[in-house]
DNA sequence: TGCCAGTAGTCACATGGTGACATTAGGTTG
DNA sequence: CAACCTAATGTCACCATGTGACTACTGGCA
């Protein structure tokens, strides 16, 4: 199927038609239904009919919005995360250390605005709950843990699973997890969650050396 | 159904019947065809019906050896591997402090024979090269995670989910994940892997008290 | 031999997920 | 407004993973 321009252009001039409305009504409708009922009888004991009822739309329709039923939970956001970190490193000038491109590319991702954090965060909070979606959870973090890797062996010439690369992307991981524990705390907040992931990850970083051979640096 | 202690202890006394010795074949078929089937077409090109075809036994048979078509992967390796963790965190003498605890512990859990050691981290590669079931292969470094947090947590007295419990998990399962890198390399034995945890963790462990408030010790 | 218990096969069904096609509703142009 | 196009949705059919219930077989043993 060709998409002729004028025709993309139409759609995008028009980004808040009804159409687009009701689109979004649609989604946040099953959103909402889903999570309400996920927290009511739990992940497994809710069908996909179930949420599709709940939201007065056909099953076949629920998945044509999500993906699969794990996907209403993360949503894009996994997906936007990980795309986010991605564009970040690629961004960061080819002289800098990985260990200096990781640690700021991190915090290029969360910078954004507090809203959103705060549903991120929520959202994450609610699946680190269920422990049978934890799976997917742990997606999340083997993407972005994946990805840091084939990041920094690009950088250092080593293959992706190599020991360095490995190590270097666990420890970024670990110190986004550590940030995730303090949500917990009424006074946290954007700057100390990014506070303490920088505390983390400087301090463990710092420990590679005296691991494995981390490549020099110009 | 209540098992009579005459027919436990006749079936226990008999432990290489021919019965058992079929049980244990149809076992190895099933898991055999399903490797050879993975390895050939991928994971999710293979239908369980495909395995218990090649393996000539009913799919409702598949079934009552292997919990799921992921299962036959990691088999009952993960769940064995996450049991012993547990019952050696559980043996530790209850005056020595979290991070000797959990590095003693991973210690008298991969000791074991040689060759179970190999069939473990080698299947561990397969299931680690194949992206589609990433998400199992994570979950048994989640458990494991979640276990280790809880002993600390119960060690410390504070909950499985707070800072440094997560943390010193964090750095042991990243300590364990780091020996895998060196699994591609033919001159990596059970000691160098060994060795490597030992670096690693001892690295990353040392770093913690400056992250966060580590308990005393008595 | 004949009984008992464990094991496999068969059937039915719930659920997740996808493809194809018809139908409806939003939006455009004359 | 009518005619029309296209995106959104519904409907139906289908495949795959699992599970429960019941039946049939088979090894072990008195």
């Amino acid at each position: 199927m060709v998409t002729v321009p004028e025709a993309a252009e139409r759609t995008a001039r028009q980004p808040d038609s009804r159409r687009e409305r009701k689109k979004r009504e649609t989604r946040a409708a099953l959103e909402a239904a889903a999570l309400r009922l996920f927290a009511e009888r739990g992940y497994d004991n809710t069908t996909v009919e179930d949420i599709a009822d709940a939201a007065d739309v056909a099953v076949r329709t629920f998945f044509r919005y999500f993906s699969s039923k794990r996907h209403v939970l993360f949503g894009d956001l996994a997906h936007m995360i990980v795309d986010q970190l991605r564009r970040a490193l690629a961004a960061r000038p080819a002289d800098e250390s990985p260990v200096a491109a990781v640690r700021a590319a991190m915090d290029s991702v969360d910078v954004d605005d507090y809203g959103k954090y705060r549903q991120i965060m929520a959202r994450m909070q609610i699946v680190q709950k269920l422990p049978e979606l934890s799976p997917g959870y742990q997606m999340v973090f083997h993407d972005l843990n994946h990805m840091i890797a084939e990041f920094v062996g690009a950088r250092t010439g080593e293959p992706a699973e190599a020991l360095y690369p490995q190590l270097l992307a666990g420890v970024a991981t670990l110190a986004g997890k550590a940030a995730l524990c303090e949500l917990d705390k009424p006074d946290a907040t954007p700057q100390s969650l990014r506070e303490l992931r920088h505390r983390t990850y400087d301090a463990l970083a710092a420990a590679l050396p005296r691991i494995c051979h981390t490549p020099a640096q110009p």
